[in-house]
DNA sequence: GCAGTGCTCGTTTTT
DNA sequence: CGAGCACTGC
């Protein structure tokens, strides 16, 4: 198991108890080192629920869990890997009535996030337009929704002040913080940054559960640990407790998150907060050439903020860098999928073995078209194009009223796709009495909502949409658990029973309505995944163990979780699915995507000022920005194995007018 | 009070 | 080029 580890990976594999810290530069094996670790603890017979590995993203989890089962067979499975936000939803998922909360809360995503802002903001009287002057007021939400995430990222509580900013978007984010607060409290909606802070409250105020979890996980290890913020870190506090066998691995120079609230102070002090601390550094790198280091080390040597390191090559000097410095993005493109095609037609190179990187998630298009031209296969991992299809959230909220008959926004958002005659003003009606009766909301508009006043087509209308999702409920949920029975095929009629039928029906373009359909199929596909890999779990108890966030919960509402919580390529395939996915096809992702990851050919695009420094970074935090902006380029080097090429456009057309742009200062 | 239609505005990174 | 928005007709 420990063959060909080096020395100091050694001693973070083999250290026993108390803090541990791993100090870990790119390509220093750092997942090997945590992998091998949670192996060897396995292996010398700890049970695998006591073990805890948290990850930045999904896609992390679940390549270490695959990884772990590689390398400790079947025990891995009942490990627990997941992601903060994740873990924080399994544990609130059981405990959250000990806040006072529902357990069948509902998870706001960005999009609802926003519209209950904009609601807020109506609510007090606030004018979007007027709030700040300085501000458009269709980027205002955002911007104030950005805001109070930074705060409660920071650990602020509701009950304290925030720090002071007074700045327009500061205060306008001060005056609707406590009402947006308590608006979603009053509808048990959390959203992201909710999760955290709730559950530290958990962990907090009730003793006895904190006393379990501190019991049940033994063994802690948290990756990525420079992004992680304040928040976190009280919630590992609280998680850990006093044996503090807490393993956290990361590298300064890779801190891509402070935009998020994460905190470099976290693992610039971890040795002083946790003690006695146990500190490895890794420093050999076993992923790149010697030149592409030589350049990411010059990018990186720039900032003024970081741990002195030194990371040394194992290989040799390897092919040199490119450039290429095109006359506009257009330009850009076409030079750069010809590279490409070269690579994959002429020296036959695996398509995925090669990666396209870009600041930008809009910058992916112009790549996309200048591959597809050549026919060159690519796929555009990350972003949550999928999931934010307005069909596919309109059927996701119509299986979360069957699951969570009181969510009011899915009733909100399911009511009104297709359109009933059911507006706002008679939708808050039929919200407001079943909140008066204390019903469920869904439930009570089934029975045509006695108490609202509405017209009769309207009540009739109400009836023919919530009927249905109500009578499906305790069918689905006993076929999910019924080897026979298609979970999947029930929840897919009863959504187009109880309106998505006339939703499609309504669309003129042909096309447009195939793609409609086939994304609600491929809904009910990966909940028909779900619900057999759930079933799988359930008939092997030593494998169930490990995922907490099934028991009890219908696997209806166990689905929407995981839908909320991971990204897009996770819903559809799973694992080696995944990859298969991926396969065979250049890989186009933001350079925050490709944290964690590897490619024997890299390209960073965009290399621009404006773009590689972002403008608004530059201009929102000044040289705290640039020294990010440096990470996130020296995060996109790093990726490279044995080439590396840079781009960037001389010239851009933005809307109409073509614009001069200089290269990146990255590049000097 | 509801729903369709012409307008506008605007592009960071993610759980 | 595409998405959200306010307005206006029903």
């Amino acid at each position: 198991m420990f063959d060909g580890l080096n020395p100091a990976q050694r001693v973070a594999v083999m250290h026993d108890r108390g803090p541990l810290l791993v100090l870990a530069g790119a390509g220093t094996g750092k997942t090997r080192v945590v992998t091998t670790r949670i192996a060897r603890l396995l292996r010398q017979g700890e049970a695998p629920r006591s073990i805890l590995a948290v990850t930045f993203t999904n896609k992390a989890a679940r390549e270490m869990k695959a990884r772990l089962v590689g390398l400790a067979g079947r025990a891995a499975r009942g490990v627990w890997v997941s992601t903060f936000h994740s873990l924080c939803a399994r544990l609130l998922r059981k405990d959250a009535h000990q806040l006072g909360l529902s357990n069948a809360f509902a998870i706001l995503d960005e999009g609802d996030q926003q519209a209950q802002l904009v609601r807020v903001a109506r609510a007090v009287g606030m004018k979007l337009d007027e709030a700040a002057p300085g501000v458009p007021a269709s980027r205002l939400p955002r911007l104030v929704l950005g805001r109070i995430g930074l705060w409660k990222n920071q650990g602020v509580r509701p009950t304290e002040d925030p720090p002071a900013q007074h700045d327009e978007v500061g205060t306008a984010a001060r005056a609707l913080w406590r009402p947006y607060a308590a608006h979603l409290r009053s509808m048990s909606a959390l959203d992201f940054d909710d999760l955290l802070l709730c559950t530290r409250e958990l962990l907090e105020t009730v003793a006895e559960v904190r006393a379990r979890y501190q019991r049940q996980f033994r063994w802690l290890h948290i990756d990525e640990y420079q992004d992680t913020n304040p928040l976190q870190l009280d919630i590992t506090r609280l998680v850990c407790g006093p044996e503090q066998n807490l393993c956290v691995v990361g590298d300064d120079d890779q801190a891509i998150y402070a935009f998020r609230g994460a905190d470099l102070e976290n693992i610039l002090a971890f040795d002083r907060q946790f003690t006695p601390c146990t500190v490895v550094k890794l420093e050999d790198n076993y992923r790149s050439t010697a030149l592409i280091l030589d350049a990411a080390n010059a990018v990186i040597a720039k900032n003024r903020a970081r741990r002195d390191k030194t990371l040394r090559s194992g290989l040799g000097d390897g092919a040199p860098l490119s450039l290429v410095a095109a006359e506009d993005g257009e330009a850009e493109a076409e030079q750069v999928a010809a590279r490409i095609f070269d690579l994959v037609v002429r020296d036959h190179r695996p398509a995925d073995s090669i990666a396209l990187l870009y600041r930008a998630a809009p910058q992916s298009r112009l790549f996309e078209e200048a591959l597809r031209l050549r026919g060159v296969p690519y796929r555009v991992v990350g972003g949550m194009e999928f999931f934010a299809r307005k069909e596919v959230k309109d059927a996701l909220a119509y299986l979360a009223c069957v699951a969570r008959p009181d969510d009011e926004i899915a009733f909100r958002r399911a009511v009104t796709a297709p359109a009933r005659k059911i507006g706002d003003v008679a939708v808050g009606r039929i919200v407001a009495a079943a909140r008066a009766r204390g019903r469920p909301i869904v439930e009570y508009a089934a029975q045509g909502a006695p108490d609202a006043e509405l017209k009769d087509d309207q009540r009739a209308a109400l009836c023919a949409f919530a009927g249905p999702l109500v009578a499906a409920r305790t069918p689905i949920e006993a076929a999910a658990d019924d080897p026979g029975g298609d979970a999947a095929l029930l929840a897919h009629r009863v959504v187009l029973d109880a309106g998505m039928a006339r939703l499609f029906a309504a669309e003129p373009e042909l096309a447009t309505r195939q793609r409609m359909q086939e994304s609600v199929e491929e809904v009910m596909n990966a909940f028909a995944v779900f619900v057999e890999r759930r079933r799988d779990a359930a008939q092997a108890p030593d494998l169930a163990e490990g995922r907490p966030e099934e028991e009890g919960a219908g696997a209806l509402a166990a689905f929407l979780d995981r839908v909320r919580l991971d990204d897009e390529e996770d819903q559809r395939d799973d694992d080696d699915e995944e990859k298969q996915q991926g396969k065979g096809k250049v890989q186009l992702m933001s350079l925050h995507a490709s944290k964690g990851l590897e490619f024997p050919v890299v390209f960073v695009v965009g290399m621009e000022e404006g773009l590689l420094p972002h403008r608004r970074v530059v201009e929102e935090s000044g040289e705290r920005g640039v020294e990010e902006e440096r990470r996130l380029c020296y995060v996109g080097f790093t990726r490279a194995q044995r080439s590396l090429v840079c781009s960037f456009a001389k010239t851009r057309r933005r809307r109409h007018e073509l614009l001069a742009r200089r290269r990146s200062r990255f590049l000097d």
